[in-house]
RNA sequence: UGGGGCGUCGCCAAGUGGUAAGGCAGCGGCUUUUGAUGCCGCCAUUCGCAGGUUCGAAUCCUGCCGCCCCAG
């Protein structure tokens, strides 16, 4: 009671999740982590009065992950879900989900490093199951919309659900959600978007759910210990080999690697290369011949990145397009070089040279707040 | 074993009598739902070894060891 009182003088929880009809007929779908943030949105759903239906996706089961903070949708993560699902008298499935999260995101993930690309595995979960095999499980249940904890807003425009930014953002993470798409989009509701997470906190708190100081998550959530190279080893035995570490410009060969998987384009450190005059970073990884290319930072501009399987979110806006190419970061101008969406091929060029801009990692468009967009980065242009 | 040069932190490298710069690498931390970057902090009681001179030496002297170059 007194929960809900206090929440209603600083969260209008119905608003939230614009609904399609009186809350009372609704059933809201909420995608659980067993984290601060969906729990809070589960919380926020209960309070609208619509029917909730928590659900959590195991997505693996490494023993030695379900002790760790900052882990999701494991072991005790998914206790806690339950938890707070009890708490809020609301329903709550939990599927094993590990053999899809293994094909979609796991599996891509040490092929991608054993090509020589960096992957973002939390790009692929959202795309697949997160927006689409459970998106799928929520409108088998009937549910009205799939609620999540990312801070994105939803905001319909002219032409329909478009997708902004978060309005903190320092919080914002709609650079993980660039490949939604738009029927996706129209399904889901993310009602932190325009919160600060101090007060998503604050709102846990007032809920009384156990998780309202429980730690953030970070890093590669199947990852146990953040050693993700000891991942792929694990995974690809036959695939990580050693090799030479050269310069870029010269062609000296000037150390050794244990593979390239411990690399990425704009990485400096762990190269363990001494006596240089200045600072040496990875230029380029060259997965045939298990070479790493360094160099000076200089090296690392591009002024172009291709982009493909690119996904677009709304209109094309003619003009004020800006990129980010990493999720902390703030967007710089560019221009598109191409048409942007269906899975199209493009080609982002920066309006001032770009540094570090590894393939396998994203570039995501917008235009202002508005997400138009984004695709994987195939290749750069080096300056 | 003739001549010349060099030997300072893992690497590069200042410092030539006054009580060990800096860079690179490494380590730790901050930041962070990817990987990175970045920022902050730490990192040689000791200068190839052994003696000597001096109030005082990495810096001067002697010997030894090691490496390099030119002569051979």
């Amino acid at each position: 009671m007194t929960a809900a009182l206090s929440l209603a003088n600083s969260v209008n929880a119905a608003a939230l999740f614009d609904l399609p009809r009186p809350a009372p007929d609704c059933r809201i779908v909420v995608a659980m982590s067993g984290g601060v943030d969906s729990s809070v949105v589960a919380a926020l759903a209960a309070a609208t009065g619509a029917e909730v239906v928590g659900i959590t996706l195991q997505l693996y089961d490494y023993g030695a992950a379900t002790a760790r903070k900052g882990a999701c949708c494991a072991g005790d993560d998914i206790r806690d879900a339950r938890t707070v699902a009890d708490r809020l008298g609301v329903a709550h499935y939990v599927f094993d989900h590990e053999s899809a999260f293994r094909e979609d995101v796991v599996d891509k993930f040490a092929d991608d490093y054993l090509a020589g690309r960096t992957p973002i595995p939390c790009i692929r979960c959202n795309m697949g199951p997160k927006f689409t095999d459970l998106l799928r499980m929520a409108r088998e249940l009937g549910a009205d919309c799939l609620a999540t904890g990312h801070y994105v807003r939803r905001v319909t425009g002219a032409a329909g659900p478009e997708l902004h930014r978060a309005l903190d953002p320092a919080r914002d993470q709609s650079y993980f959600l660039y490949g939604t798409t738009e029927p996706q989009l129209d399904f889901l509701r993310f009602p932190l978007g325009g919160l600060p997470k101090a007060q998503v906190r604050e709102v846990a708190s007032q809920f009384g759910l156990a998780v309202a100081a429980k730690p953030d998550s970070q890093d590669i959530c199947f990852v146990p210990d953040g050693d993700y190279a000891a991942l792929v080893k694990k995974l690809r035995p036959a695939g990580v080999a050693p090799g030479r570490i050269v310069h870029a410009a010269s062609g000296e060969v000037l150390g050794e690697h244990q593979g390239i998987v411990h690399f990425t384009v704009g990485q400096r450190r762990g190269l363990e290369l001494g006596g240089q005059a200045e600072p040496l970073y990875v230029v380029a990884l060259d997965a045939l011949s298990a070479e790493v290319r360094v160099g000076p930072r200089a090296m690392l501009a591009v002024s172009a990145a291709h982009l493909i399987e690119t996904n677009r979110i709304g209109p094309l806006p003619a003009s004020r397009l800006t990129a980010k190419v990493r999720s902390l970061a703030k967007p710089v101008p560019v221009t598109l070089d191409g048409a942007l969406g269906d899975g199209t091929a493009t080609t982002i060029r920066f309006a001032t040279p770009e540094f570090g801009v590894a393939p396998g990692q994203a570039a995501v468009l917008y235009c202002g707040e508005r997400v138009v967009g984004g695709g994987w980065i195939d290749g750069t242009e080096r300056i």
